[in-house]
DNA sequence: GTCTATACAGTTATCGCTAAAGAAAGGCCG
DNA sequence: CGGCCTTTCTTTAGCGATAACTGTATAGAC
């Protein structure tokens, strides 16, 4: 900028104001000053420019497994939106822990993101991380898991409402020993669960205590919890499961045991991952349109982040839609 | 720091040393320092530090698809190594077009990342790319992919090998009429298929030129492939995928014509993702340690970015490994 | 008693850019 | 013609840190 400043004769303030097509500067002399810029090769300085103004122009997306292809997909989403705008997005991974979650958070913080989208693995919203990021002021949105109690923006789907329409679908195939392999005690796993209950209620059916297993997130929990179910009497007819890994990885201990799904043992699980299409028996599931979740969740960010005053808590949710393959197919 | 500095009566320059651990501060006033400061909640401001330094202490990671689990696997050895350095990540997708690639790398120069590691989509080493990388000294290293003529840092697996890995295994199991989904035109695909004629040459085996059909990294694209192989007469009894997608998509247009895998047709693919396991047949492939890949890729990076002059470029061959599972297990 | 080395702290000048206020030149008005 | 806008550009002061010097003591050497 100085060089441009110096070569045309003018102030280095004229330069900037005409880089940043502010309003001082009259036509004749923009043209002139972007014209050299372009022949010096002038890269404006980010570094400079956000310590002037306060501002970085990077978002921090923190979610808990980049492996799991529903977060990546998230990921795209926020991508597409934020990338126009000129943000650069910055991935972090909780690796599904409250105090992974939590350093990394303060490591954003402290490289002074603009934003944030959270899929947060923390299970209570009165934890200290949601007071330092209402103390520093800087806007964020939930995503997928709502922590208890907390007012905050959110972008997801019900996940009652997922729970409802998975066990729902399985009584309509003709199910009366609906099990369910559930989540970790955070929103997404206690929504579910409580849906499918209420489905159960719904229909005047009941599932004793044992029906209801303990998975995790991933498919090893899933395969572990279906060998469980697999050895009470009477065995289930049919299983939700939390997930769609954890019902690849159900699918694969019914089989191992001889069982032929959907006819044994129909499973449906949750997020509708890519592959739900390629699996051993191709999955039937509840999709949560991820790259829409991500796209929203970003727009909503945008609106807060343009805003001086924080906007109160919106919660936005997408509604869940079931996609029927062979793995409950009944009927 | 400027409070910091005038509660203890000290110049600003006193805690800037002391913060930093420089050795012309006393113990003593460093302690006071470090302590004044946590009362404080002191945070340094990255952005200024950054301006004065000339470093960011951010690496870029410009990769094709996130949601391919190969290279998320592949973020996740990156990040495993940078994090504990205070280093941060910022992942660009190119989405496999070279054009994004340039662009999204042009970005992450601009925000003057210290260093990148890339898993290029350019098929052609000459590309302006790699001369503005060299022309603005930013260290970088290639991963998996490596264009041609390019005398770069690389690490990633000698992908004929994985080819001969793959062909000779088929050939082991039985096969003589082994067929080829290749994939793209850039390195990973060509040597795969180097490797693959190489395996049937040494083996006295020649498959006609219509047993090599072009597939791209997706598995849509291994069920079209596949789709035409299953129409050629006499049909393949083996078939070597590009990667586990393509294999995955294959293996699907197999069952669909209600043929066996292994028996009527055995199938190995190359990477093996993390769900290879829970696919229609569970598939045999070759194992490129991808997150290996990501942490040797931050080592090489790490050692080039503390190096005031570049060292010679440096190539690492990661050995491949044969994994087979039940895709592939005809004896 | 002078000189030099060492340990610690302070000054000054950026880093590259921007916000805010100031100034020059011209036009319009009564 | 003097006052008051407008338009266009310039000056002045940072943003929050650091690099590279420039001082002071104090201690020990000769």
């Amino acid at each position: 900028m100085k060089d441009i400043a110096r070569d045309l004769g003018v102030s280095l303030m004229t330069v900037s104001k005409a880089l940043r097509n502010h309003s001082d500067i009259s036509e004749q002399t923009r043209k002139r000053v972007l014209k050299h810029a372009r022949q010096l090769g002038y890269q404006p300085n980010w570094i400079a420019r956000s310590l002037a103004t306060r501002r970085t122009y990077v978002v921090g997306l923190v979610i808990p497994d980049l492996m799991h292809s529903f977060f990546a997909e998230v990921a795209k989403g926020v991508a597409r939106k934020f990338e126009p705008l000129g943000y650069q997005i910055v991935i972090s991974n909780s690796e599904e822990k409250a105090e992974v979650e939590e350093r990394q958070i303060e490591l954003l913080l402290a490289r002074s993101v603009d934003g944030l989208i959270v899929a947060s693995a923390q299970a209570n919203g009165r934890s200290g991380l949601f007071q330092t990021l209402r103390a520093r002021k800087v806007p964020f949105v939930l995503i997928d898991r709502l922590p208890a109690g907390l007012g905050a923006h959110y972008v997801g789907v019900n996940d009652e409402e997922i729970g409802v329409l998975a066990t729902e679908h399985l009584i309509e195939q003709g199910c009366r020993r609906i099990a369910h392999i559930r989540g970790p005690a955070i929103s997404t796993g206690i929504g579910r669960l409580r849906g499918y209950r209420r489905a159960q209620a719904k229909h005047g059916l009941k599932a004793p205590p044992e029906y209801v297993v303990s998975g995790r997130h991933d498919d090893p929990s899933g395969y572990e919890a279906m060998r469980d179910l697999l050895r009470l009497n009477p065995r289930p007819d049919g299983v939700f499961c939390y997930n769609d890994p954890v019902a690849a990885g159900a699918i694969k201990a019914v089989l191992e045991a001889g069982l032929n799904v959907p006819h044994d043992l129909a499973i449906i699980g949750a997020g509708n991952v890519h592959y739900s299409d390629l699996l051993r028996v191709p999955l039937s599931t509840v999709d949560q349109s991820s790259s829409l979740i991500g796209e929203t969740a970003a727009d909503l960010l945008a609106q807060c982040m343009e805003a001086k005053t924080q906007p109160t808590p919106k919660r936005i949710w997408i509604p869940p839609r079931l996609v029927v393959r062979e793995s409950s197919r009944r009927i």
